[in-house]
RNA sequence: CGGGAUGUAGCGCAGUCCGGUAAGCGCGCUCGGUUCGGGACCGAGAAGUCGGAGGUUCAAAUCCUCUCAUCCCGACCA
């Protein structure tokens, strides 16, 4: 007989990865499902994660030249009609406004009344209402290029949610630029996905790979769509961030015109680029393990729990007293460019119970103190991304050394073992059965955990995508922009290819 | 929006088929004591309109109808 350990979330990652996410969010209090149907409420621990991305981007982004702005969250349904495929892309999960206030129904409750002469429409992206500002701040070629982003919260009234992967209402930063020239444009949709990429690596310790998307798979109402696209630990493509060369679609449709350096009015070229509360969910799926969340230390909202361990209330003044003294030294104290944050858990529980409860919130280091400490004038130190057990004694003067020290390297560790973890499950495959092979579950009760990324050969007609998504559940996440041309034939039909591409089951 | 499953105390569940002192268990919570460096123990407590609304019945957690929510699988999507 072999004993099962014990794992803090049940099921684990193999027995049940769907059941698994759930349990995680719930064990370190990231997020709740609210009273209203696809929406969640966002509590504190995983708020200061999504905090955090916010800090480190909006930074990059400054670095970059923009600057943050905010427009109104409802659209008015005539722009939203100018751009055709933009409307057939999103008309169906808008959620509309149709009336500005309440009346009493005559039976104890309240109807809606004051039907508005247009509808409004909540936004599911801006494009068309900062468009229409646009239009107004853009007059010559001396406005451009202007880069514009803001922080806000959309709407798209999705059938199927899941907590930070898909929610009915999300949180997301937009970026929206116009500028003189394509090539202008297109630097800079390139060099947004830029950053994005190294958000992902240098943050949130994911690797990603940039990419363009497939026609099929391309925001509405955009020329191109580039993507980065994570691997997930069962092994499915999570896509993380999306950037958009938006030609001169939405100027026309919003008249963003402007008098060119030739005298002549002229279009301008515009793009648009997003990131949203997803990225916490690829962070969760990305490194966390069957005790809980794992968090990279630059993007933790905390990074060091204390925790005194003592026998009787004399015991205790003493050890809490040395407990201050060691968070003293963390006072203040920066990691990398983001605060250094520690949390003192001096709650009347057993030590192992304070332990597991800062194990399941994913923060970095545990530090134990006890009477054995004191005499020694160290502290026990745990690191996260070790067994539970695993501990350190480190001396009271080598502390703070030794923890940022430790922090740099899990940081390093946990990129690691994603880029271990998706070079181990994406293989490059030429032959249709082993294909087809690769893709089907080897078991029927957990169809999740199999296949992984597949690099092959592709003809470039929809058709084929879409067979096989239809046979597979498998798309083209991307066309990768790192690999080589190089002659095939496609997966699917066997005619000549130039280059692979990405697949891979997706969120 | 289609198919499936589930809603009983804060969490996890039993009871539902065969209606009738079954409102019960484990964890958690409160109080008292012993504990505390591998998820503590003993004792005493508090807590649930059995998801909601109708109906059948002398009697409904249990049967019927409708409804809401959650999860899974599809279609759609960041």
């Amino acid at each position: 007989m072999s004993k099962k350990k014990r794992t803090a979330i049940e099921p684990t990652r193999e027995e049940n990865y769907a059941e698994w996410y759930q349990q995680v969010i719930k064990a370190a209090d990231l997020a709740e499902n609210s009273d209203v149907r696809g929406c969640m409420v966002i509590k504190p621990w995983g708020y200061a994660i999504w905090e955090n991305i916010q800090k480190a981007l909006d930074q990059m982004f400054r670095d970059t030249g923009h600057r943050n702005a905010y427009f109104p969250i409802f659209i008015p349904k005539s722009f939203f009609e100018k751009e055709a495929e933009h409307v057939e892309g999103f008309a169906k999960e808008c959620a509309v406004v149709t009336h500005s206030r309440l009346e009493d129904d005559g039976h104890g409750g309240l109807k809606a009344a004051g039907e508005l002469t247009e509808p409004l429409i909540v936004r599911p992206t801006s494009e068309t209402i900062i468009g229409s500002s646009f239009a107004r701040w853009v007059n010559s070629y001396r406005d451009l290029p202007l880069l514009i982003n803001q922080w806000a919260n959309i709407v798209r009234w999705e059938m199927r949610t899941r907590l930070f992967l898909r929610t009915t209402e999300f949180l997301w930063q937009e970026g929206h630029t116009v500028h003189e020239s394509k090539e202008d444009a297109m630097l800079e949709t390139l060099k947004m996905l830029d950053v994005y990429a190294d958000f992902a690596a240098q943050y949130l310790a994911i690797p990603v790979i940039k990419g363009e998307k497939t026609e099929g798979e391309k925001f509405p109402g955009a020329v191109n769509t580039y993507c980065i696209e994570a691997m997930m630990q069962d092994k499915k493509a999570l896509q993380s961030g999306t950037s958009h060369f938006l030609g001169q679609n939405f100027a026309k449709a919003s008249e963003i015109k402007f008098q060119g350096r030739d005298g002549e009015m002229q279009y301008a070229w515009t793009t648009s680029w997003g990131v949203s509360t997803r990225l916490i969910g690829a962070l969760i799926m990305a490194h966390s393990d069957d005790n809980g969340l794992v968090l990279p230390p630059k993007i933790a909202p905390s990074h060091i729990a204390l925790i005194p361990i003592y026998r009787n209330e004399d015991e205790k003044a003493e050890v809490l007293a040395y407990c201050k003294k060691v968070e003293s030294l963390f006072h203040k104290e920066r990691f990398e460019d983001m605060r250094l944050y520690t949390e003192l858990d001096d709650r009347d529980l057993t030590g192992s119970e304070r332990n597991w409860y800062w194990i399941k919130k994913g923060i970095p280091l545990r530090m134990e103190i006890g009477p054995r400490d004191i005499a020694s004038e160290s502290v026990m130190v745990a690191r996260r991304d070790k067994e539970p057990r695993d501990k350190q004694s480190v001396p009271i003067s080598e502390l703070k050394a030794y923890a940022l020290q430790n922090l740099k390297e899990m940081q390093e560790v946990y990129y690691q073992r994603a880029l271990e973890f998706r070079q181990a499950n994406t293989i490059k495959i030429d032959d249709k059965d082993e294909f087809y092979r690769y893709y089907t579950p080897k078991s029927q009760d957990q169809p999740e955990i199999h296949g992984g990324f597949a690099l092959a050969h592709w003809c470039g007609d929809t058709a084929c995508e879409e067979q096989i998504k239809t046979d597979l559940k498998v798309t083209i996440r991307c066309i990768p922009f790192d690999t080589k041309e190089e002659e095939g034939k496609c997966i699917s039909c066997a005619k000549p290819s130039r280059q692979r591409v990405i697949f891979a089951k997706s969120y």
